[in-house]
DNA sequence: TGTACATCAGTGAACGCGCGTTCACTGATGTAC
DNA sequence: TGTACATCAGTGAACGCGCGTTCACTGATGTAC
């Protein structure tokens, strides 16, 4: 039943989005645009009335899940009380969040995707963007250092993160998997021994 | 010109392991059968006669790829003199490695495509193997440790070196990309400030 | 407020292209005598 | 050692399928009167 109304209209385009942002995350960058609007509730030859291509999808969605994940990230800071239990809060649910791919963090599902990407282009600037924020979240928890030294340890510890995430996953189902998470929490948050 | 003498076929066949070894780090998981025959001065017709499907030889590209990484590694801790200067070395060397991908880490370039696979399949369970072999190298080189105390330590190391060089590799050309292996390295190997 | 009509969001089929896989063919290799 | 012949590694075209993109069409929406 084609025509839909302007306010239904917009509905399909934020849901487009909503799934691109959704699916970006489970299997990177080479999603079907089929998946997607069927995720929307549309059919595929839809498309093109929302978006000019695939790729400008892809920087959206990107940039969505980033959004997503920042909003997050924010909340958690705000319901700690303080810069270093937000940094602990933070670390921990990223290191807990061993669930689905879905919801997941597009630093780890889409890094090595969009390294890959030949040309720097608009999926890229929104991968870095979307990163920058989120270490800027973490870098304003280091209590009591210098701006560029706080970014510098906020980098370390984002590194580690998205790191034992990364390797997590690929090994998922075998003991490294929850072993790396542990390692990095222990490393990051101090759990008793110190190196 | 078809018939090759069988030396010729065996240097063939190990011509199309290295092409797939190589690519693997550089395109991931969706390499083109085509550009791995090319590379090794074929057509994409005689393929299988080598192997039995794409999938097989991705598993053996895997594994060679984490197997080269496993003799680099061997080499330094050779060199080194004692196990505190070779888990230096291998950290300064790992998180220097911001050349071509092609002769990158396997562990950066293929965990998310791994992590995708809906099946865990041979391709996975050569990606884990290559990693816990690469994993007990620097396990080894903890220095007065238990084992269960080095790899844990290890396995913090290597996430933090993974994530910081999967996130150099997306941020190409920005500050970040030569911040995040600096940050690391600094953290890894204590460059004069400590935490 | 009703009514006629132009607009246009979404449909579904079709088009191309890329790529994994198959296959008939070729002619040098390796073997049997 | 030579010679005839069967084998078979590699070729290149063809086949299918998946998927991004296009397009004619539809009929409800929104607008002009």
């Amino acid at each position: 039943m084609p025509r839909v109304s302007r306010a239904q209209t917009a509905r399909n385009h934020a849901a487009i989005r909503a799934a691109s942002a959704r699916l970006v995350r489970e299997r990177g960058l080479d999603l079907r645009l089929a998946d997607v609007l069927a995720a929307a509730g549309l059919t595929a030859g839809g498309f093109y009335g929302h978006f000019g291509s695939k790729s400008e999808l892809l920087a959206g969605g990107c940039a969505d899940a980033f959004a997503a994940s920042a909003a997050r990230w924010g909340r958690r800071v705000r319901a700690a009380g303080g810069r270093e239990p937000a940094r602990r809060a933070l670390i921990e649910a990223y290191l807990a969040a061993e669930g689905p791919l879905t919801t997941g963090c597009p630093m780890a599902s889409l890094a090595a995707d969009v390294s890959r990407k030949a040309t720097p282009g608009p999926v890229r600037a929104a991968f870095v963007a979307g990163l920058e924020s989120l270490l800027a979240v973490l870098a304003a928890q280091q209590a009591g250092r210098r701006p560029s030294a706080a970014r510098r340890r906020a980098l370390a510890e984002l590194s580690a993160m998205v790191g034992a995430l990364v390797l997590a996953r690929a090994a998922r189902g075998t003991p490294l998997a929850t072993q790396a998470l542990a390692a990095v929490r222990g490393q990051l948050l101090g759990s008793g021994r110190r190196r």
